[in-house]
DNA sequence: CTTAAAAATGTAATCGCTTCCACTCGCACA
DNA sequence: TGTGCGAGTGGAAGCGATTACATTTTTAAG
């Protein structure tokens, strides 16, 4: 049927055991046979059996993503998997992994038999929120494990996040130098980390430009459009006095626009906006939204890199915790006061 | 180090071999030492080694998803990639298999030597359009394979498709039913198919419902918001009479929105609009767009019911083509005339 | 109660690779 | 001329399941 290392041992005329050292870049094989087993390789594009390999090296060449449950219930953007996936992919298959998914939705103990049973070499978990109880399992099976896009304090998981904070913080600032100083502030669902270090960022900014925090421009919502919309409405109603606003994701920047569009004031003219995620729509609406983007690729290929790094030293690699930067895009939301 | 079968056969006082039939519900175990040896599996949460089983078995319960390149560089909706990998990896770890996922984006030969290479008992290829020469290298390894989302006419491949056609006359009638007699068409880039089906579905809506076609109320554009304004400029610029319009999708919808508006036309006051894709800022934008649905997750069950069935069966399984219909959801984009 | 067929179970070879251990073959050194 | 050593290679034992084939047990017919 198909190739194994047995017919690249005969044609090479060497010993399986050489080809296999060959394959594995064993560093005692002697140069011209190496180079001779190679070209056998080369000509009969021989490509071993990762079932074989796997059964007694241990090694599955495998690695899980898991989607946590909360990424596709909650406001989660939608383009940032296709992202993820690209950096994580590209990374794990230059190392000649491969990645399978496992979505959360499932009942627990399928991801606990398909997810930790499947002779998977690592897995990273991609989630808003830590699921502990999973989290816990799948460390007591001492598998590598990254969490990408969160992180858990009390248990030493590495982790890949991107700087939330910083993001706001670029954001709030632009429109400080672009002369703003009465900037509202939306904030997302108050449950997840990510809110409380947008409002960090916030805060951060108008603090380094000697601006007042005022807490009557700081509203608290959802990452969802609708309350987005009514706080702008019942922030507008106060009568306070705002030139901008951070809003803290794109989806609640489209409510925020209807609102202020409905007590007749115009992007930017009247209120400049920043938004954060730069989803795909962000391009594609009017004015186009000044955003603050994630390195999605970035945060997929960093993820991969680290747990690639944790399966082959063992235990001995620290714990990691990578925190990458975003960036700011302008567009037309926002304008010089 | 971990349980293997020996050690379940052990502990239940059968053979390795009767293990082995439990685990693979062959049918010639007597159904008392069945339950048996169940009882140690489940006490001991032994799970077989995927390796082992592949090694000789030939299956690897592992199936392959590959992403072709426009699905990423197109506007394809980003929210459909989540729908599917739900739909897919449902259905497929409810029979035990795992999902890889491979990114076209990746050189060739990659994709080549990763996926045709590494065990994978078949693959669904996700796309806008088929790339032939993948296609034709992996139905050369006889790999079971299954088309998601597009099809290839000259080859014997299963595939999984929607409607398009019946979604876009579903669009369309909706807004004859609401009173609309001069009904406009946005058709995204004619080199897809499922440019043509939309159109030709909007064409026979017309048609069902006596009304004629008029070329100028047709115009052709990108699935980018960009082309549709600058399309719905020039529809209006002709000062042809539309009260409603049938867009190709909900980022084009964007453009035309925005189009309409600043020639001081309100939608759905002056023009109803429907769009397609239901994208996740559908809901969010002012008015909520009314818009045609892909059954997403239902579209990787399928793909992956078929390809199982494919695998299970063999080459005895004819070639099936599955078109699924979509659902118009009406939101507040469109009204009666 | 036989006894042959059917059903259930066990034995052992096998899948394709990795890796431990043994062995050969120069070559430097005493 | 031995002797020791290290580099390179080969032989063969697994890894943990599946499965063809052999064997035992059960079932049912006579």
């Amino acid at each position: 049927m198909s190739l194994t290392i047995k017919d690249i041992a005969n044609l090479a005329n060497v010993s399986q055991a050489t080809v296999s050292r060959v394959i594995n870049n064993s560093p005692k094989v002697k140069q011209k046979t190496r180079e001779r087993v190679l070209k056998v390789i080369e000509d009969t594009s021989f490509f071993p059996k990762v079932s074989a390999r796997a059964l007694n090296s241990g090694r599955n060449y495998n690695i899980g993503l898991l989607i946590l449950y909360d990424v596709f219930k909650s406001q989660f953007p939608a383009e940032f998997l296709p992202g993820i996936l690209s950096g994580l992919t590209r990374e794990l298959s230059a190392q000649g992994y491969m990645l399978s998914v496992f979505l959360d939705q499932a009942a627990d103990k399928e991801v606990d038999d398909g997810l930790i049973n499947r002779n998977l070499d690592g897995v990273i978990v991609l989630g808003l929120e830590t699921n502990t109880r999973l989290a816990f399992r799948i460390s007591k099976r001492k598998l590598p494990i990254v969490l990408l896009n969160h992180r858990f304090q009390d248990l030493s998981f590495s982790s890949v996040m991107t700087d939330d904070q910083q993001g706001a913080f670029i954001g709030t600032r632009h429109l400080i130098e672009q002369g703003h100083r009465s900037i509202a502030f939306m904030e997302g669902n108050p449950r997840y980390y990510t809110s409380h270090a947008r409002r960090t960022g916030y805060l951060q900014a108008l603090e380094e430009a000697g601006l007042p925090a005022n807490p009557v421009l700081m509203r608290v919502g959802e990452y969802d459009e609708a309350h987005a919309y009514r706080e702008t409405k019942a922030l507008l109603a106060t009568g306070a006095d705002f030139t901008a606003m951070y809003v803290s994701n794109d989806i609640m920047a489209l409510g925020v626009l209807q609102a202020l569009r409905s007590e007749g004031l115009r992007v930017p003219e009247n209120v400049s906006l920043v938004g954060f995620d730069d989803a795909q729509f962000a391009t594609a609406i009017d004015p186009p939204l000044t955003t603050v983007r994630k390195p999605r690729s970035q945060m997929g290929t960093e993820a991969a890199r680290m747990l690639l790094e944790r399966i082959d030293r063992g235990d001995s690699v620290p714990e990691e915790h990578v925190v990458l930067p975003t960036k700011l895009i302008v567009r037309g939301s926002t304008r010089p006061l």
